[in-house]
DNA sequence: TTCGGTTTGTTCCCACGTTCACAAACTCTT
DNA sequence: AAGAGTTTGTGAACGTGGGAACAAACCGAA
């Protein structure tokens, strides 16, 4: 399930507070949920709370992270050192949940050797050495829209299974690889969407519906 | 829709290699979605197609744009110009469909002042003035999580009524404010989750069956 | 031990989105 | 002009996910 991220967040910032137990309304009202809806998900992993009680935060946040596979290390490369990778290689949110930036890779030679979060670039022709002395699963591609498809063929070639897309094109993948895509424009032009219909709606108000 | 970004950017793909008609099957292959649900949308914003013919995808792409907003201006402020603020600001993708930074926020003073992307950095106390002057509707947050819920409360009585948050939070406003979430690091751990159920798979596999 | 209060796990129902399948409509050839 | 071939738009079945409601289970007090 996409949410169980969610709650994990939400169990760490009770853990933070010194919290040790919850109820399923007081975690869901911390992840933005229905509490039926977390019962439910929670229910899937297996039955880790307590009737009349709740949940153990520690117990269940431990149960969650060993689910989504948080208690292995998972080496990740990113390919496309430019300004959103420089970003990502820098982003603590990774590091700290037991993602291990291993290397970043860029097309332009140029910059190869260049130091950017205490990593070396170097060039995309490792691609496949890396993967294989790392055991790399997971991808990263931040690259321009035109390199992306090229760039997740080698990825997928070199054996690596999931890919995290910040291009803005729809990647084909065989089988058994999976793609998420985090497309940045796409989300400001759903705000717009939104945002032009909520100004129709009062525009429409201030007119009357004598009409 | 959230999908219709998706179909603007395929048809302007088609249009850059100069494709003027396009049937849904066409169109929904360079989408990645499924040609009836594409044709179910379409249809859903109006007739726009030709029987036996298919789409103009000039036409087409006028229409989704109009749809979307995005044949008007779009102001945007930028709060919290860290890593990845900074490479937000610098991210074309954004100025090139009709949003328009107009202004970088940033509550460490010591930055005042600093350009970046051609803009420079100025302190979040001028966001209410700047959003009255320039009649921005949608903001975007890089801040870190400790400081959103503050720059969202802010930004909401600034008047901005559509958000774009990046920080490891969830958001809670009141109606008629919509949120978009993007969570770098709970993508990486749902392909986490798929690539360790497929580990877990092929490693029963490699067992055998036969148990 | 028993009873009242609380909270989980689960069942049932509803609504939405997706997909299939087909009629309507258009083009082109004969 | 008529028919064959395409392609859209839509009606209907299907499956999935969400929410309300309830029984089972636990705690604490008497």
């Amino acid at each position: 399930m996409a949410r169980l991220p969610v709650y994990l967040r939400a169990l760490n910032s009770l853990l933070e507070a010194d919290i040790r137990t919850c109820s399923s309304e007081e975690l869901a009202s911390a992840a933005g949920v229905n509490s039926a809806k977390l019962r439910k998900d929670l229910s899937y992993l297996g039955s880790y709370g307590t009737r009349g009680v709740g949940y153990d935060v520690e117990y269940l946040r431990y149960q969650i992270s060993r689910e989504i596979g948080l208690t292995q290390d998972w080496p990740v490369v990113i390919v496309g050192i430019g300004n959103l990778g420089h970003a990502l290689a820098n982003y603590s949110g990774f590091s700290s949940r037991g993602f291990r930036t291993v290397a970043l890779l860029d097309a332009d030679s140029s910059r190869t050797g260049e130091l950017v979060a205490g990593l070396k670039i170097r060039g995309f022709g490792e691609l496949s050495a890396i993967v294989h002395e790392h055991g790399v699963a997971i991808g990263v591609i931040a690259t321009p829209a035109a390199a992306a498809q090229s760039v997740c063929d080698q990825m997928v070639a070199a054996g690596i299974s999931s890919i995290l897309n910040f291009a803005p094109t729809v990647l084909t993948v065989p089988d058994g690889v999976d793609v998420r895509m985090v497309d940045l424009s796409s989300e400001l032009q759903i705000l717009a969407y939104h945002e032009q219909r909520k100004a129709a709606a009062t525009a429409a108000a201030d007119d009357g519906v004598v009409a």
